[in-house]
RNA sequence: GGCGCGUUGGCCGAGGAGUUAGGCAAAGGUCUGCAAAACCUUUUACACGGGUGCGAAUCCCGUACGCGCCUCCA
């Protein structure tokens, strides 16, 4: 398997450290409000990846964070924790913003058939809670204390970066480059000694004296700097170096450098041998993001009647690395594309003709759909391959089962769902049968009454050389 | 200013030196008793200017435009 690798910039033959398992960890989302359809697309692409690798016979221990603490709104002092903007404007707690939006994103997982990280817990409550890692997190900040990577001040404990000679090798920018270009109109706390200096600890203090979620530590009250979860996170379940680390591509230059950073610092380890980011969903040539206003979320999708798994064609349609420009006439073609896969795969609640399709021809695609998705997870050309298959199925028909094994596959590997559909009823089926007897003694009006009556049941009937075949409309 | 990515037919999008992506939409057609279904066909698209090749959408250089990151962000 291959797949391209941030950290040197090229695509590389996958090899764990394990062999036959993979650690994976993806970065989650901040419950501060809707997740929108673009970070959707990065989850989406997290769990083909994952899927993949698990086709790939190996054994995958995933574990995904959820951000509900210390994720500030911005890095200027004017910077507020999202959680606690979230919660004033809601009118209600900090918990309970996060303990709502958790609950709206892990259904919205299910919904989209999303596989729930197992690496962490393996129920529901899977995904690793930045506040139930509070002490890894104080844990690290004290060695990186000792060690002299990190200091204080008044307001907080931050990461020296300049202490760390690897800093920034992910993004390939010199910290010096850095520097001249920052902005102008971002003011940076006057106590750190470097710009890019990033907090591991903020103290309750000044403008975060009223922060709700806070925590004792050997320093002073206060709460988490952003980054530090998830190298303790990862440091607590998977163990570093873990094998790839996800996320969007946003994060390459600051919250990675600085997650690799902490625990390069800390413990001596690299985080992660393979770094994979998935590029952005645009709307309208422009990124999409909360602060534009220009995003989409997963419950006006469906307000407008497409399913969860249109969605997830369309995601699957682009390659992961590549931007893709979201509109709701594009969302309408996954959807079409999508029906179509459904009538193949209710091919194996029908007789096939003659010249059905043999588990020889599913053989062989699975295979090249395989060695599409073992490149760089190639999920386009895996569905174009699927396509072909789906048309000459249409045409000929197909034996049942290797039918069902075939689209057994496609569902672990793809996550469509295409064996979630059941066959139609015996009343259906009655009165398919009695149309052709109709149709043997020419009766054409009893024929069309018999049409009309499936379709107005969703049914389409398609007559063909080796009989009357159904779909759903 | 620095770092990185991109520009493909009406739309979405693969591919990436010589041979076809694919999907959606539109038009025509075939099958059919009919058909909304299915199937087939449809003027061969790769920003622009150079360069290197027998040959470039594909490699190199330049230009234009767009996007992302360097501030929170999937």
């Amino acid at each position: 398997m291959k797949l391209y690798n941030t950290l040197g910039r090229q695509i590389q033959q996958f090899q764990p450290l394990k062999e036959g398992e993979v650690s994976l960890y993806t970065c989650g989302p901040t419950v501060y409000d809707y997740a929108h359809i673009g970070n959707w697309r990065s989850f989406v692409f997290d769990d083909t990846l994952r899927r993949v690798l698990e086709s790939e016979g190996y054994k995958v221990k995933h574990v995904m964070n959820i951000t509900d603490v210390g994720h500030l709104t911005s890095d200027a002092d004017e910077g507020r924790d999202k959680l606690e903007a979230g919660a004033e404007s809601r009118g209600s707690s900090v918990w309970d913003v996060a303990e709502h939006f958790i609950e709206i994103f892990i259904k919205d997982s299910e919904k989209l058939n999303i596989l729930p990280p197992n690496g962490y817990k393996e129920n529901r409550s899977a995904y690793a809670r930045a506040t139930d890692f509070i002490d890894e997190q104080i844990g690290i900040v004290k060695i990186l204390l000792d060690k002299g990577f990190a200091y204080k001040t008044d307001e907080a404990i931050y990461f020296e970066v300049s202490k760390l000679d690897s800093y920034g090798k992910l993004s390939g920018q010199k910290l010096e480059d850095k520097e001249v270009g920052a902005r102008e109109d971002v003011v940076t706390d006057a106590n750190k000694r470097h710009p890019q200096d990033f907090a591991l600890w903020f103290f309750t203090v000044g403008r975060f004296a009223g922060h709700e979620m806070k925590w004792h530590s050997p320093w002073g009250t206060g709460f988490p700097g952003w980054h530090l979860e998830c190298s303790a996170i990862i440091h607590a379940t998977l163990g570093d170096p873990i094998d790839i680390h996800t996320g969007g591509v946003d994060h390459i230059g600051t919250h990675h450098a600085n997650e690799m950073a902490q625990t390069e610092a800390a413990f001596g380890n690299k985080l992660a041998n393979f770094w994979v980011h998935n590029e952005h969903m645009l709307v309208d040539g422009k990124k999409m993001s909360k602060s534009l206003g220009n995003y989409i979320t997963l419950e006006e999708v469906l307000k407008r009647g497409y399913a969860p798994a249109d969605l997830r064609l369309l995601y699957l349609q682009a390659h992961y690395r590549s931007q893709m420009n979201f509109s709701w006439e594009a969302l309408t073609a996954a959807s079409v594309r999508l029906k179509g896969y459904r009538a193949f795969a209710d091919l194996r609640f029908q007789p096939g003709g003659e010249s059905a399709l043999k588990n020889e021809a599913y053989i062989k695609i699975q295979d090249e759909i395989n060695q599409a998705l073992a490149d760089d997870i190639s999920t386009p050309k895996a569905l174009s391959l699927l396509d072909a298959l789906a048309e000459q199925a249409q045409d000929k028909g197909s034996e049942r089962e290797p039918l069902v094994g075939f689209l057994k596959f496609i569902d672990n590997a793809l996550g469509l769902e295409l064996l979630a559909s059941e066959d139609i009823n015996t009343q259906q089926k009655r009165l398919i049968h009695q149309r052709e007897q109709a149709r043997a003694i020419k009766d054409w009006k009893e024929s069309d009454a018999l049409r009309e009556a499936l379709n107005k049941q969703g049914l389409d009937i398609n007559d063909t050389s080796r009989g009357p075949v159904w779909s759903r409309g």
